[in-house]
DNA sequence: GCCAACGTTGGC
DNA sequence: GCCAACGTTGGC
Protein backbone atom coordinates (compact mmCIF):
# COMPACT_ATOMS: atom_id res chain seq x y z
CA UNK A 1 0.00 0.00 0.00
CA UNK A 2 1.20 3.16 -0.48
CA UNK A 3 0.47 7.18 0.62
CA UNK A 4 -0.41 10.13 -1.37
CA UNK A 5 -1.02 13.64 -0.29
CA UNK A 6 -4.46 15.50 -2.55
CA UNK A 7 -4.98 19.16 -2.09
CA UNK A 8 -7.99 21.11 -2.78
CA UNK A 9 -8.77 24.88 -1.80
CA UNK A 10 -11.79 24.07 0.92
CA UNK A 11 -13.79 26.79 -0.81
CA UNK A 12 -14.28 24.71 -3.51
CA UNK A 13 -14.27 21.28 -2.24
CA UNK A 14 -12.91 20.87 1.28
CA UNK A 15 -12.89 18.17 3.82
CA UNK A 16 -16.36 18.35 5.16
CA UNK A 17 -17.56 18.12 1.31
CA UNK A 18 -15.71 14.71 1.21
CA UNK A 19 -17.05 13.88 3.91
CA UNK A 20 -20.73 14.48 2.76
CA UNK A 21 -20.46 12.38 0.14
CA UNK A 22 -19.98 9.51 2.44
CA UNK A 23 -18.99 5.58 1.24
CA UNK A 24 -19.60 6.75 -2.42
CA UNK A 25 -16.92 9.35 -2.21
CA UNK A 26 -15.85 11.88 -4.97
CA UNK A 27 -13.95 11.24 -8.32
CA UNK A 28 -11.31 13.68 -8.08
CA UNK A 29 -11.61 15.13 -11.45
CA UNK A 30 -10.26 17.86 -13.14
CA UNK A 31 -6.39 17.42 -12.78
CA UNK A 32 -4.73 18.89 -15.58
CA UNK A 33 -1.59 18.71 -14.50
CA UNK A 34 0.59 15.17 -15.96
CA UNK A 35 3.14 14.70 -12.76
CA UNK A 36 -0.83 14.46 -10.40
CA UNK A 37 -2.29 12.45 -13.07
CA UNK A 38 0.71 10.29 -13.48
CA UNK A 39 0.59 10.04 -9.57
CA UNK A 40 -3.03 8.96 -9.73
CA UNK A 41 -2.88 6.44 -11.94
CA UNK A 42 0.20 4.88 -9.80
CA UNK A 43 -2.86 4.16 -7.23
CA UNK A 44 -4.70 1.29 -5.93
CA UNK A 45 -7.63 0.68 -4.12
CA UNK A 46 -6.83 0.65 -0.41
CA UNK A 47 -3.86 3.26 -1.02
CA UNK A 48 -4.29 5.97 2.05
CA UNK A 49 -3.96 9.93 0.96
CA UNK A 50 -3.47 12.90 2.98
CA UNK A 51 -6.09 15.68 2.47
CA UNK A 52 -4.65 19.13 2.01
CA UNK A 53 -6.24 21.96 2.57
CA UNK A 54 -4.23 25.10 0.31
CA UNK A 55 -4.49 28.77 -0.35
CA UNK A 56 -6.81 29.42 3.14
CA UNK A 57 -6.00 27.16 5.41
CA UNK A 58 -2.66 25.44 4.71
CA UNK A 59 -2.98 22.29 6.55
CA UNK A 60 -3.48 18.34 6.62
CA UNK A 61 -7.07 17.99 8.07
CA UNK A 62 -7.88 14.22 7.08
CA UNK A 63 -7.28 10.88 5.99
CA UNK A 64 -8.76 9.48 2.39
CA UNK A 65 -8.66 6.27 0.69
CA UNK A 66 -8.82 5.40 -2.68
CA UNK A 67 -11.69 3.55 -3.37
CA UNK A 68 -11.35 3.57 -7.51
CA UNK A 69 -8.39 3.04 -9.53
CA UNK A 70 -7.79 5.35 -12.05
CA UNK A 71 -10.49 5.43 -14.96
CA UNK A 72 -11.01 8.12 -17.83
CA UNK A 73 -11.95 11.60 -16.26
CA UNK A 74 -15.53 12.22 -16.62
CA UNK A 75 -14.78 16.04 -16.24
CA UNK A 76 -12.73 15.87 -19.42
CA UNK A 77 -13.57 14.81 -23.48
CA UNK A 78 -9.73 13.78 -23.87
CA UNK A 79 -8.81 10.64 -22.93
CA UNK A 80 -5.64 12.26 -21.62
CA UNK A 81 -6.77 12.68 -18.28
CA UNK A 82 -7.68 9.98 -15.91
CA UNK A 83 -8.79 10.16 -11.92
CA UNK A 84 -9.36 8.17 -9.15
CA UNK A 85 -12.33 8.06 -6.49
CA UNK A 86 -11.53 8.63 -3.22
CA UNK A 87 -13.58 8.64 0.37
CA UNK A 88 -13.44 10.43 3.00
CA UNK A 89 -11.58 7.81 6.06
CA UNK A 90 -10.70 9.97 9.23
CA UNK A 91 -10.15 13.16 10.36
CA UNK A 92 -7.53 13.76 11.89
CA UNK A 93 -7.36 14.59 15.98
CA UNK A 94 -5.83 17.99 15.03
CA UNK A 95 -4.89 19.46 11.89
CA UNK A 96 -1.56 19.28 10.72
CA UNK A 97 -0.20 22.59 9.38
CA UNK A 98 2.40 23.65 6.56
CA UNK A 99 4.19 25.97 9.26
CA UNK A 100 4.83 22.89 11.33
CA UNK A 101 5.78 20.37 8.43
CA UNK A 102 8.29 23.02 7.30
CA UNK A 103 9.47 23.29 10.60
CA UNK A 104 10.14 19.54 11.08
CA UNK A 105 13.45 18.57 10.31
CA UNK A 106 11.89 14.94 9.59
CA UNK A 107 9.70 16.79 6.84
CA UNK A 108 11.98 18.73 5.09
CA UNK A 109 11.77 16.37 1.80
CA UNK A 110 8.41 16.74 1.53
CA UNK A 111 6.83 17.40 -2.11
CA UNK A 112 4.65 19.81 0.04
CA UNK A 113 7.43 21.59 0.80
CA UNK A 114 9.90 21.50 -2.33
CA UNK A 115 6.90 21.69 -4.93
CA UNK A 116 3.66 23.55 -3.70
CA UNK A 117 1.96 23.97 -6.32
CA UNK A 118 1.99 19.90 -7.50
CA UNK A 119 -1.44 19.13 -6.58
CA UNK A 120 -1.53 15.04 -6.41
CA UNK A 121 1.52 14.09 -4.47
CA UNK A 122 3.36 10.76 -3.46
CA UNK A 123 4.40 10.63 0.44
CA UNK A 124 7.03 8.49 1.98
CA UNK A 125 6.28 5.68 4.75
CA UNK A 126 8.31 8.13 7.20
CA UNK A 127 6.61 11.07 6.42
CA UNK A 128 3.28 9.61 7.10
CA UNK A 129 3.99 8.63 10.01
CA UNK A 130 5.50 11.45 11.50
CA UNK A 131 2.20 13.94 10.04
CA UNK A 132 0.12 10.89 11.15
CA UNK A 133 1.64 11.70 15.10
CA UNK A 134 1.93 15.55 14.57
CA UNK A 135 -1.93 15.06 14.03
CA UNK A 136 -2.85 12.97 16.75
CA UNK A 137 -3.13 9.40 15.30
CA UNK A 138 -1.46 6.54 15.20
CA UNK A 139 -0.44 6.31 11.94
C1' DG B 1 -4.51 40.75 -3.58
C1' DC B 2 0.18 40.16 -4.94
C1' DC B 3 3.64 37.89 -7.12
C1' DA B 4 7.12 34.00 -7.51
C1' DA B 5 7.47 29.56 -9.30
C1' DC B 6 6.09 26.27 -12.20
C1' DG B 7 4.03 23.97 -16.38
C1' DT B 8 2.45 24.54 -20.99
C1' DT B 9 2.26 26.54 -25.46
C1' DG B 10 3.82 28.02 -29.73
C1' DG B 11 6.97 30.65 -32.85
C1' DC B 12 11.24 30.17 -34.74
C1' DG C 1 14.43 21.37 -29.99
C1' DC C 2 14.92 25.76 -27.78
C1' DC C 3 13.09 29.28 -25.16
C1' DA C 4 10.08 33.42 -24.51
C1' DA C 5 5.52 34.37 -23.33
C1' DC C 6 1.64 33.21 -21.09
C1' DG C 7 -1.67 31.20 -17.64
C1' DT C 8 -2.28 29.07 -13.24
C1' DT C 9 -1.32 27.83 -8.63
C1' DG C 10 -0.70 28.68 -4.01
C1' DG C 11 2.07 30.75 -0.11
C1' DC C 12 2.39 34.94 1.89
Amino acid sequence: MAFWLMKSEPDEFGWHDLVARGAKGEEWGGVRNYQARNNMRAMVVGDLVFFYHSRSELAVVGVAEVIAPAHPDSTSDDPLWDCVDIRAKVALVRAVTLAEIKDDPRLSDMILVKNPRLSVQPVMPEEWRVVCELGGMAG
